[in-house]
RNA sequence: GUGGGCGUAGCUCAGCUGGUAGAGCAUCCGGUUGUGGUCCGGAAUGUCGCGGGUUCGAGCCCCGUCGCUCACCCCA
């Protein structure tokens, strides 16, 4: 019997897993600078937080969601997105009721049972920012801009940001019976009816051609935007403006989870094949309250690291660079391990990362070793060493070798080791890209 | 749930009209004294996804099955 992972996770071994840290810590970096912090939330919930939260009619809640029963008899599931979660626990510690906006970050798995492809998993990665408690058109801004700031971060070019209005409940009511009248005239397929019924709007993201022919006559939107959402995507434009982030309106854009009002956005990458979405949210009203807290309004994204590394990827964007290892220890036989297990204790005290040859091969081997880790410097550690308390340490790019005395090895190495090229603004890129 | 493509060594793949398996890379050892990369020599590794069928004979043909992958619906 020969085990594999579950059919449709994605995961990252070495060293590919470099890229992930590279994005994820690239990604989070801006939302911190902007002053919001971490929820490291539970994994699963009580499936109602998702049938309330997302919505019954939804694709992800009808039929995506690993739902499971666990002994006390309780339905729960795996978090298929994180907004849901997020405001559960907002409302569970009373943060609505303190200073607003609250403003979080998160990270990490989420769940969802459908048919793999490029780009989607059935455990896949998100990083994503969720800003509560004020209306404000300038907080949409903000969330965009952040997630702009991630991309840029890692030196990604070939997105484009498209944005949409939903308009207030008000309007979005107007709409969806304008949009749901002419769809219905139409004749469609017995599923596409029946969505057109339930919430008319999610027709409008069906990409086959013959659908989206049909829909060129359909209604648009922002003819429905009644004066104060009307307002409110101009702020959001004019602010985008000013920050100097391009984007191009697409009336069409109303993403797949009910939640959605006014401000609406997506960053797709057209080189990742049919999953394009590298990330995307908008503005919820209703949420909050539907989860039994203040009615609060709401503003956040989700960025999928899973397609933000495909992205990185037909960019040509690698791994973290500065991680290389300083220094490789190869003791020349067993009655050296020791005392190159104390040195290499020593030097990662000092925050160098240090590697050493196991298993008493030999010289050559050790060397070959020393070689393939990528290490900056290598030494060999015998009779001669251990007694002189001296080592030649070798500079394995160009071969130089010279006499350094083991006390002054690690202020050596911190001198000579190469600086952090991983380009990340902002103070998460200290902690995760230096030794 | 529906459709296409693909399953041969750890990885990438070759294998002609059926004659019982190969390359490159990677791994390990060696090229005589305690220094890697290039080069040279050597070694190990496969129930050819699995099951059945046709055939004197199947990696190759047929059927089934499992898996991977891409796409649809939908989404990150």
């Amino acid at each position: 019997m020969k085990f594999q992972a579950p059919k449709g996770v994605k995961e990252y071994l070495p060293p590919a897993s470099s890229l992930f840290e590279r994005v994820r810590d690239a990604l989070i970096a801006p939302a911190r600078l902007a002053n919001y912090q971490l929820m490291e939330l539970a994994i699963f919930e009580e499936t109602e937080v998702f049938t309330r939260g997302v919505g019954e009619s939804t694709d992800v809640v009808s039929k995506e969601m690993y739902t499971f029963t666990d002994r006390g008899d309780r339905s729960l599931t795996l978090r298929p997105e994180g907004t849901a979660g997020v405001m559960r626990a907002v409302i569970e510690s009373g943060m609505d009721r303190g200073q607003l906006p609250v403003k979080i970050y998160y990270v990490g798995p989420f769940f969802r049972a459908e048919r793999p492809q490029a780009g989607r998993y059935r455990q896949f990665y998100q990083v994503g920012i969720e800003a509560i408690g004020s209306e404000d058109p300038y907080l949409d801004v903000e969330v965009i801009s952040i997630a702009t700031q991630g991309f840029s971060n890692l030196g990604l070019k070939g997105f484009t940001l498209v944005i949409n209005s939903l308009g207030d409940t008000e309007s979005r009511i107007a709409y969806r019976e304008a949009l749901s009248k002419y769809l219905l005239s139409l004749s469609l397929d017995e599923a596409t009816r029946e969505r057109a019924r339930i919430n008319p709007l999610r027709v409008l993201d069906d990409k086959r051609p013959e659908i989206s022919a049909a829909l060129s006559q359909a209604p648009s939107i922002l003819d429905f935007l009644n004066e104060p959402s009307r307002r409110d995507f101009e702020k959001v434009q004019a602010g985008l403006d000013s920050l100097d982030i391009q984007y191009e309106i697409n009336p069409r854009l109303v993403r797949g989870l009910d939640y959605y009002t006014k401000t609406t956005f997506e960053f797709v990458h057209p080189q990742l094949g049919a999953q394009s979405g590298i990330g995307g949210g908008g503005r919820y009203d209703g949420l909050m309250e539907s989860l039994g807290g203040q009615p609060l309004s709401g503003i956040g994204f989700g960025i999928g690291l899973d397609r933000v590394i495909l992205a990185c990827e037909a960019e040509g964007i690698s791994g973290f660079f500065g991680n290389a290892l300083s220094c490789f220890i190869i003791p020349l036989g067993s009655e050296f391990q020791s005392e190159a297990m104390f040195i290499a204790t020593e030097l990662r005290a000092r925050g160098l990362r240090v590697d050493s040859a196991f298993g008493d091969r030999s010289l050559k081997a050790g060397m070959k070793a020393a070689d393939k880790s990528g290490a900056q410097f290598a030494f060999v550690l015998g009779e001669r060493e251990s007694v002189s308390r001296s080592i030649e340490l070798k500079e394995l790019a160009t071969g130089k070798v010279q006499s350094i005395k083991l006390e002054e090895l690690a202020s050596y190495l911190l001198t000579a080791r190469s600086e952090d090229t991983s380009g990340i603004q902002g103070d998460i890129s200290r902690e995760n890209t230096r030794g």
